[in-house]
DNA sequence: TTGTAAGCGTTATCAA
DNA sequence: TTGATAACGCTTACAA
């Protein structure tokens, strides 16, 4: 591998020029700019990436730390993120958190040690205060669906209330007035929000809230599943069944339909979250989109813009979530 | 940041000393190891990783090129890479090659320039003479899913033969004799060669094979959906069809029911690679299992066996696939 | 078992 | 517009 020093000896010039000409950093007179490139052509230079750290102080690497690397809402966002660095010559380190609070703050500490200039945060367990005390420490970071109040300016959030409202909203409209919801593990902030914004439709809607119609689930199949089962056992009347994400609305379809029930005709489903998945059900699932790859890339023009100083149009910190419909949901059949 | 130095002066040893104990590189007695941890615990060193690359001219990274982040395969490929290198201490750079030759080698291009320990690539598009000659440079690289026969010792690949094998053998034990076949894109090898394994199959079990039976799909849903609407309109009468993924066979599943047909009552389907929506189509897909995260894991081990020299167990290059029977494939009916 | 000192390949600050 | 040269923070001979 050439170096810079070969570089500048071949063309004649100092390390000092041929740095220039990389960076242009300041100007160079056209003829030795020509003299330098041709040097780097001959000799197949590349920059060392890492001595130009060492350097300027800069990794032109941002860390991303997020729950699954697999599973398909984490791929849309790091997709985003990816595409929108590549292009502007930075590079992205990934690491998952696991939702546990011991794997995340090892994850965050991993990518700290690793020099990145940015880190992009999807974490649920670690405490709002760790976060406050990290922002305290040198590298910025930005946060994806989380909110805490002290970082408002580096949160990048959807509005989860806002999307169990509108699910809840759409049965509502079909005329479905036994409804059941599934919900996320309550400790997690979208789990709570979720719930909140069903809870305020039914509300507006004059309707009573019934904590048995609460079934806590897991974000995965098998917690649509299990609800499908509680809901069954302790006698709940349903027409309607909303999920707090589309994960475990295919858990409950599949169940639903083991017990006997046909989806939607005797039972409508919502989901949350839009994931690919959604599609592949059948019937195919109606569901509340999660602009996360919007959100990635939002998230990556904040680092860019706050990290890198390039000008960015304005950031957009809060994302609306939008009704789907699909399949699974339709108007109650009258008796 | 404290910097090395400042723990050295602190403990009252040389640079060397602070060194030696961090990186256990050669003895050090009990007493001095004490003050230079107390030290570093004092000042909360870390070591700056990027100087670290620079003097020692390993960078502990490993670049991935796969086609797309996002999707339910590369996510657990992804993660299983991520996680062995973690507890190993090694970081993961990421970049999407999107099966295009252009984007493909400058994916690599980029990740060379990030100067990687090692590469793990899933590429699709660039040819193997443009493999061959990366070998001749510097950095070592694993090929996933795909063989190049210059290059057998760093190829980790799925017998994909056998599992178009497989799945052609299953519908025919069913008494299936009326088969279409959906590949994916045929200058894809892998395609190919699951497509030979069908053709195989057929062969050994007296069955003559009908080009007309075969359709090229683009492992996507479409290409599952085109399929079947090229089936009907040509007329050619088919009990069972095996799509070359589980994404076409998604589609195709949904398009046949569309158009009338009962899944798996009058059309067996099946599909290939096992990923998650096998789990969530209706009725749920039986398919090839594609052990992809075994695969990564592989991959990774490889690195650290012949990039970092940790001793690992015997590599094993080529994985088997494994028949998945699930709900989409039944014995034919008797008229 | 410990210390000294020469790199590693850049960037950045001064001068010229 | 260019050139010297001192960092950047660590590893690693080589000596002691």
């Amino acid at each position: 591998m050439p170096t810079i020093y070969e570089v500048s000896k071949l063309a004649g010039v100092s390390l000092a020029t041929v740095s220039r000409v990389m960076n242009n950093t300041s100007p160079v007179r056209e003829s030795t700019r020509k003299k330098v490139e041709a040097a780097m052509a001959e000799l197949g230079y590349r920059p060392n990436s890492i001595a130009r750290s060492l350097a300027s102080n800069r990794s032109d690497s941002i860390g991303i730390l997020v729950s699954e690397l697999h599973g398909p809402f984490y791929g849309a966002m790091i997709s985003s993120i990816e595409a929108e660095f590549r292009t502007a010559g930075k590079h992205v380190i990934i690491a998952a958190g696991h939702s546990e609070e011991a794997t995340e703050r090892d994850g965050i500490e991993f990518l700290l040690s690793r020099n990145c200039d940015a880190l992009i945060l999807h974490v649920e367990a670690v405490s709002d205060e760790y976060l406050v005390q990290l922002k305290a420490k040198e590298i910025p970071f930005v946060l994806i669906n989380r909110q805490v109040p002290q970082l408002q300016p580096q949160c990048i959030s959807l509005n989860n209330k806002l999307g169990g409202y509108l699910a809840t909203q759409l049965l509502l409209r079909q005329g479905h007035r036994q409804l059941g919801y599934i919900s996320g593990p309550l400790w997690k902030t979208d789990a709570q929000d979720r719930y909140r914004g069903h809870q305020l439709a039914l509300q507006e809607a004059g309707l009573d809230w019934d904590p048995k119609r609460l079934f806590e689930g897991d974000y995965h199949e098998d917690g649509g599943s299990a609800g499908i089962r509680y809901f069954l056992q302790q006698g709940i009347p349903l027409t309607a069944l909303i999920c707090a994400n589309d994960e475990m609305a295919s858990g409950a379809m599949t169940e639903a339909r083991e017990q006997g029930l046909f989806i939607p005709q005797q039972l409508s489903i919502i989901g949350f979250d839009n994931v690919m998945l959604s599609h592949y059900t059948y019937p195919k699932l109606s569901t509340i989109d999660y602009p996360i790859a919007a959100m990635g890339q939002m998230a990556a023009r904040w680092v860019l813009k706050e990290v890198y100083q390039q000008k960015q149009p304005e950031l957009q910190l809060v994302f609306e979530p939008r009704l789907i419909e699909r399949d699974s949901c339709v108007v109650l059949p009258q008796p």
